[in-house]
DNA sequence: CCTCGCCGTGAATACGTAAACATGCCTCTC
DNA sequence: GAGAGGCATGTTTACGTATTCACGGCGAGG
């Protein structure tokens, strides 16, 4: 491995020197700073990541946890986390956690492996968690929140997104409207679910309860839940989804039965992914603008990581109701 | 920052011997140990990741490099390399590299930021990957590779797996039998073509040039494409697709033009990802273990990160014919 | 002409851990 | 009973970088 000091021999200067060119901002002559220049290239200097962490103690990475990787929402959440930190210079070590085991990237911080996290997905307040907001690590909730904590936390307003829904489908003329719920885990769920509920009471529609199914944002069991509303003796003529890939398997199910979306029945979903708006599924959605929200996330982040006693901030993003092909202009029923 | 140095104070004990206890394999007698862990666990202990990594000359993180997170293909492949380094203790670093811009990540491994490199989307020898396979550093490539390098390489045959698409359409009896090509810097693109290509010349069925139409592995440029070939005066009966994304995209050029898949056209496709078995498409499509081959990928990298005299080993997967709704049992034609 | 201060550079040190080397005691053996 | 050897533990050092402190030289001002 080649070394400050093996530049510096070759330089004629000392190490001192060459990490005040390695860190630029100091005082060096451009001769000398030339003369070092040249030496790190013909040496093939790269400074090594954890001598200066440790002297640094900064990792220069950031830790970002997800749920389920292959819920497409996350990736392209992921891909404009992953642009922000490129732009702030910053790597990402990425979790997959399914259940409550964030304790890898808890660990990670504790560690000084990661300078800050940035969870998308927290379900509540595990002791780990509870821990770090204790010491005042650098966190910051993105898309999910936690209600009552006050910690950095950056999400679209669901409620907001949830009545939009509600209000659609009830001017539409749709009496019967089932839902399909997300995991009651997630603030998002909870709260889309509260918006539409709350809004559907609200217009004089209350949500019949048999027609309410639960659910875990995942294709599969939407499909089969589904499947079950369509088979009661009164199906609903209307079926709003706690996320996208709920509204893609209820979509599904539907086709699995052979029943016609959106003649026999609408559906709606939350999020708007990129799958929504391919012709197969003409998914009507609540869009949620994920790239505004995850590039505020990292930019919160990183100035915390610089500045631990700012206060907690919050940042609510608005939703908006994207209408297409799963729910025609005309009620269904 | 707890160190083992306050660790060892409260504990009674020398800075070595708390080392030593956290290494687990050192003699240590078990009140000793006791008593370490009890101060540890009392000082809310943990150890330094960068004085350790400058210590032992381990990052303890394997860096691994997308080209487009947002294909669902990549979060499959990244699902099981992320459980299989949990297993293995190692964090992930991960790139969502556009265009050859691997360059993070080979910055990554000089600096020792990372242990080893897994690269899912090589397209060419590029100039800092030279340099880091001069190295010698640990490097692994999975799904695509790079046919005249010596380095460890896990792929699946993609040369049987278009033999397998060939095969399957001119047998069912087409005769207009469409291309939609990947891009033609991807390992993957050219095998699939290759053995497609060849199979139909050997039976006696090339390919028209008219029905060939290239591609990006994308969706939006896959459902144009299909859209151009269903317009022409005599349009293919069946189209091949270099990968299911860009067969989701031709079955939604498709239903946009109002063609039925299968009825007018069949379209197979190559990945089998979670969404080619969904309803809505139903996508015959060529598989490969992308659990298994992911697995294997890793285990390959920590085997050399631990022994990097290691031979350069390959690992070639089979192919598999997934038929589903996209391709009737009859031919269309 | 002398002194003060600044600028460029070198020397020395600290960061936290792992491991090589050193030490003292206890036991076993002849 | 004395020497040898093993075991538990302490002391010391090295890893590579960033930064503080020290120093010599030179220019400006009185």
């Amino acid at each position: 491995m080649v070394t400050s000091q093996d530049v510096a021999r070759l330089a004629g200067v000392s190490q001192a020197t060459v990490s005040r060119v390695l860190q630029g901002s100091a005082r060096v002559s451009p001769e000398t700073r030339e003369r070092v220049l040249a030496a790190m290239k013909q040496a093939g200097y790269h400074p090594n990541a954890a001598a200066r962490a440790m002297r640094t103690r900064r990792a220069g990475t950031i830790g970002v946890v997800v749920a389920d990787i292959t819920n497409p929402f996350y990736p392209q959440l992921l891909e404009a986390v992953s642009d922000e930190l490129d732009r702030a210079g910053q790597r990402m070590t990425l979790w997959n956690a399914t259940g409550p085991s964030e304790g890898g990237a808890l660990e990670a911080i504790r560690e000084g492996a990661v300078d800050g996290l940035l969870f998308t997905t927290v379900t509540e307040m595990s002791k780990p968690l509870e821990e770090a907001l204790q010491r005042n690590e650098p966190v910051v909730l993105l898309h999910r929140g936690l209600d009552h904590i006050g910690c950095d936390q950056v999400t679209a307003d669901n409620v907001a997104g949830g009545r939009l829904a509600a209000r659609y489908l009830v001017r539409a003329g749709h009496e019967r409207i089932g839902f399909l719920r997300g995991p009651q885990s997630a603030s998002t769920a909870l709260h889309r679910e509260r918006g539409f509920r709350e809004t559907l009471d609200e217009l004089g529609h209350p949500l019949p309860p048999e027609l309410v199914r639960p659910g875990d944002f995942s294709h599969d069991t939407a499909r089969a839940a589904m499947r079950e509303l369509l088979d009661r003796p009164q199906p609903p003529s209307a079926v709003f989804c706690a996320n996208d890939l709920t509204a893609l398997g209820a979509v599904d199910g539907a086709i699995s039965l052979g029943v016609r979306v959106p003649e026999d029945v609408w559906v709606v979903g939350y999020d708007d992914i990129a799958m929504a708006a391919w012709e197969a599924y003409g998914l009507t959605t609540v869009r949620q603008p994920i790239t505004d929200m995850a590039r505020m996330a990292v930019r919160m982040l990183i100035e915390r990581i610089e500045d631990r006693t700012l206060p907690a901030r919050r940042r609510e993003f608005p939703a908006e109701l994207v209408v297409r092909r799963s729910t025609a202009h005309t009620p269904a029923s």
